[in-house]
DNA sequence: CAGAACTGTGTATCGGATACGCAATTGAGT
DNA sequence: ACTCAATTGCGTATCCGATACACAGTTCTG
């Protein structure tokens, strides 16, 4: 599902202007018919109701009434308007982390609002993977939240840093694992896995036992919590025996 | 970077059949002049030099001298092919797991393992984001290598494949950020990055203060220590009090 | 030896991103 | 009000990647 073709590289200038608003108005010429927020509102919304692979220039321009061309009046190219559609969906965090007690409390809060937050709109990951990101307002509220909960714990300010990665990293990898999990060929993927351990599983014994025992069955409770915990006691353990 | 347009979907039976070897040889018609397991080498060496999205069924064609037309006749489409390559840049883990003492020291050998090969092979992180892991030979064996380290730490298998997942997901995630820090345009970003905060970090107290502290300046030592040790602590206390 | 099963190739189509230039619109300075 | 430069939306054209299709040559099977 990837490509790469005709694509100019993204120009992280314009898009932080972009993110920020730091636009001069143009004095003279036509009335815009539209604005920088409604074209990315517009693609946000194909994104989230069939994905960002149905985003395209002429897909958000067809939508919005206009030619495929009207959009590059207002973004430079179609990698400036994804960083914006990607701090849009982003949102902010809820006052909940903030009121939580105590670092735990505040870092499990953010993690499970920021893991509904990729549910909601898979896509993100798509958008996000591979790329470096970019500060947008959004995108450092997230991170001044988790920065804000962790402040409590007495930990340096590197590991502090350290430990809101590896949060999001298990938080996006977990989703990404999860965006499928959903989705219709879910059976005819788990056959053919099936049936290739059933023919081969035999070269892959400790592989073969833990699937005897059940490790690939679906089992309840949020997928999100084991990792989480774990993180969380690890990092307990850490503020104890520094 | 990432398109969708004129793809076809994957088709895992097709994947998992060329994977596991298991196809008919034709018997008659003319010699084929490639294998399947050439064009892979030669689409893998492309995207190690030269990254996936350099790699488009013309250049590898054209890489092997023939048509671009004529790879279609050992994958069904690129999708195919790129399953392929993934598991083919996967390779196997090496003894060292298997002979370290202990499921600590196992899993962190499996661990620098699967990290020094994505840091060899960032292309992979792309070729797998956002799509179900294909079972191939050496997929299993990843996962057979790190199941078997862990198995004598006396985790329920639903727990030790929760454990494994989480450490790939640390693994990938820190990989993920990790692949721009190398290169050319770097100085440019945390000049701009500073910029912003200089102009909007007061709305993000929190975070002026971490990096005030050096949070986000570089520091020594591999990266993936910080959260694999966490994870790993987490996984012993785990395994104390179940 | 005929014909079926295959192979590599040439050609064509279908998107997608985006460069370029035109005509209509509008505010600033006269 | 009047003129013009700045600016907008638009039509058109280009480039590139994936892949469908049909053809001609190749090689076993019966």
């Amino acid at each position: 599902m990837s490509k790469a073709s005709r694509e100019k590289k993204r120009d992280p200038k314009a898009s932080l202007t972009l993110l920020w608003g730091e636009q001069e108005q143009p004095r003279r010429g036509p009335k815009p018919s539209l604005t920088a927020e409604r074209i990315v509102a517009g693609a946000v919304a194909i994104a989230d109701a069939e994905g960002l692979d149905a985003v395209s220039m002429q897909r958000v321009a067809a939508d919005l009434g206009v030619t495929t061309m009207a959009l590059y009046r207002y973004f430079p190219g179609k990698a400036e308007l994804t960083d914006l559609m990607v701090d849009s969906a982003l949102g902010v965090p809820s006052e909940a982390v903030a009121e939580a007690h105590g670092w735990r409390a505040g870092l499990t809060e953010w993690a499970r609002q920021c893991w509904a937050l990729y549910r909601r709109h898979p896509w993100i990951l798509t958008a996000t993977a591979m790329r470096r990101q970019l500060m947008g307002p959004n995108q450092l509220a997230w991170l001044d939240a988790a920065l804000n909960a962790l402040a409590p714990a007495g930990l340096t300010a590197a590991q502090q840093h350290d430990t809101v990665l590896l949060i999001i990293g298990h938080i996006r990898s977990l989703a990404q694992q999860l965006v499928h999990a959903d989705e219709e060929g879910n059976e005819e993927w788990n056959r053919l896995a099936g049936e290739v351990l059933e023919r081969h599983g035999h070269r892959f014994p400790a592989l073969a036992a833990a699937i005897a025992a059940g490790a690939f069955d679906p089992h309840g409770g949020d997928p999100l919590d084991f990792g989480l915990d774990r993180i969380l006691d690890g990092i307990a353990h850490l503020i104890d025996h520094p």
